[in-house]
DNA sequence: AATTAGTTTGACCAAATGGTCAGGAAGACG
DNA sequence: CGTCTTCCTGACCATTTGGTCAAACTAATT
């Protein structure tokens, strides 16, 4: 973490260059699918200048996943033990959804390694991941026993919210082609329609 | 479609065997991600062998694609006007939850391509699946017009159902790494929970 | 201005990849 | 059995790809 931050300022903006360029690469091809020279020619740089930032096209794509996990998590560590149950379920699928709307590169990229068997990030998976959600699923369970939500199973409840908001993101081309919609009118509906949904699903 | 009948047993046989190796590896690496040489050595055939039951790459991949769709689609077109709606929908739900439990890699398969854009099936997005798609749209919010179900957005019924389903598939890694299960065992759990949640949206 | 440290690139390389082809092996069939 | 068609393969090819390197260029620093 400490070593990642470059000194020099051209090495700053460069690395941030490149690693916004393969995002974009990334997350439209994959990682097997992209190439050096297309992130290079993405960040307005040559190949064998990318490498002089980075050792390799995996260490790219390593830095990437490692950034982005945190991003993805942030959401889900606001969920606040204290608050209102059914309020602060809602508020975390809502942040959710923007972040889909907002962020659907990173989403694409995320899904595309995850349906890869997550070959570069299953332990984070297994680590942080797990941990975090079972942390907080076993506060939604608490809430559940108390009686202030419905009951249900709190981790399928944690696996419906991501599924339900980053499917607007990831399969993105299939809902458009379906409603027949070019931009994100589409996010609208979507947060009336899930807002509606975990309502009633919370409700005892 | 006709010409695609291999005419000898032989044939037959061949290029089945070769759609399944197809399947088994461009579900695990995406399109652009598998080789021809890790496709043949799955079907246990040589590379040129591959290249004489089929024309390119591509056209495995292709093919595989256009078999998928119809697959894709049947269960939502089981979904009968006159039957009870809150049944059909449910029924429709387990078939293609039982889909993402038997066939996951035809799931990523699927999801691979739509995550890049659908390059290879937009055409079919735009017109099979969306015709399809809006005809039982217009059945679901029929039923939703004479009280049968609680209202909501019926495009985005669907969408819920296809997210809600297909993340048991292409996300089994992250479900597996969070639940500490190897197995199937999550299906089971699912299916309870989607039972429900489906359950209480539907209910007036 | 001179020296040094940091940055950029054209040319290059080895490996991998999609695809071809001539000819050999194996079935089908009279 | 002989012929004809279908099936299969080793060797080969052009291109792409990740990555290297020496040399040139630029920015700091003294």
């Amino acid at each position: 973490m400490a070593k990642q931050q470059g000194r020099t300022r051209i090495q700053k903006k460069n690395r941030t260059t490149i690693l916004e360029a393969a995002l974009e690469v990334f997350s439209k091809f994959g990682f097997r699918g992209s190439t050096l020279d297309q992130i290079a020619k993405q960040a307005g740089l040559s190949k064998p200048n990318v490498l002089y930032y980075f050792p390799s096209k995996e260490a790219i794509h390593t830095e990437l996943l490692s950034c982005l996990m945190e991003t993805w998590l942030d959401p889900l560590l606001d969920m606040d033990a204290n608050g209102d149950p059914k309020t602060e379920i809602l508020a975390y699928m809502r942040r959710k959804l923007q972040m889909s709307r907002d962020f659907p590169r990173e989403s694409r990229l995320f899904a595309n390694e995850i349906l890869q068997g997550a070959p570069h990030i299953l332990g984070e998976l297994k680590g942080e991941l797990k941990d975090l959600t079972d942390e907080k699923a076993a506060i939604i369970s608490g809430w559940m026993d108390q009686g202030l939500i419905a009951k249900s199973n709190a981790h399928h409840l944690l696996f419906s919210i991501w599924s339900l908001t980053q499917h607007y993101a990831d399969f993105e081309v299939q809902v458009c082609a379906v409603l027949g919609c070019g931009g994100q009118e589409q996010y609208q509906q979507a947060e009336e329609y899930l807002d509606a949904l975990f309502t009633k699903l919370l409700s005892i």
